[in-house]
DNA sequence: GTTGAAATCTGTCAGCA
DNA sequence: TGCTGACAGATTTCAAC
């Protein structure tokens, strides 16, 4: 049942408590608490307005793998990160230490950061030329 | 203007268009009408909750750099992406041709996953240990 | 963009199955 | 846990300026 609720939250988060308990097949008390609860337990981390970062003035998008270990990592220098160019930063296993969501409006711009973020490692960049699957929701696994 | 409600829906997408008309300091109406056009014009590409895949049985979380190119390429087989495992995909430039992020529930999960997609390329997988900035909103470039 | 008012809808509470 | 019924309050939307 938390999973119906999920998956409307997840494609149509601004409904209503009503509205949902409609889809549903619930009472509006019953799905303000479970609501809340999910929230709570942090399974439902916000609600996110999706903004197209290419109709925003942000047309340069890339992913940029950064190789940077030790003291100068990346990760230990929080200041590294602080650029609203980056929208994403994740750690990860194998040759690099973690990839970063970057959106800019010029490629001059993208020198730019490029070169910022050389001072704590080697970055190597892919350039996203499209998103075939932007975002899908999260649905129960082996479902 | 616009970007006052693009930040505050960005981040508290639930917002009401009067609370939002309070925290922009300007009317109901206005807002409505700003938020529609956003809408309409697509900068604004949907509103949704944000799920922790960890949270609720996904906690196998994995960038797939696939490499595969030409008839058999993973990005012309629709039914290649049609999985939940697989939450987005990414077209990019270098020597791979997409990058996948996907969330499953076990390493054997994985394991199936990856052999899954090897019919249409050669999947290099990344795992994610921790996403130190899993989001950050859209601001105005150059701001 | 703003105001003001009307109609609707929403969220929430208490009581009960 | 979930449902019902009712109430108070807030929200949306329309008109006119």
């Amino acid at each position: 049942m938390d999973w119906l609720l999920l998956r409307e939250l997840q494609t149509e988060a601004r409904l209503s408590f009503s509205e949902l308990s409609r889809r549903v097949h619930l009472s509006p008390p019953a799905v303000a608490e479970r609501v809340r609860k999910l929230e709570e337990s942090g399974v439902i981390g916000g609600y996110r307005a999706h903004v197209d970062p290419r109709l925003v003035g942000r047309g340069v998008v890339a992913l940029v793998t950064m190789s940077c270990y030790g003291p100068g990592c990346v990760l230990r220098n929080p200041e590294a990160l602080r650029s609203a160019d980056v929208l994403e930063v994740h750690r990860v296993t194998g040759g690099a230490c973690c990839v970063l969501r970057v959106a800019v409006a010029t490629m001059a711009d993208f020198e730019e950061l490029i070169d910022r973020l050389s001072a704590y490692g080697t970055p190597s960049s892919s350039m996203v030329l499209s998103s075939p699957v932007p975002w899908r929701p999260t649905l129960p696994p082996g479902g």
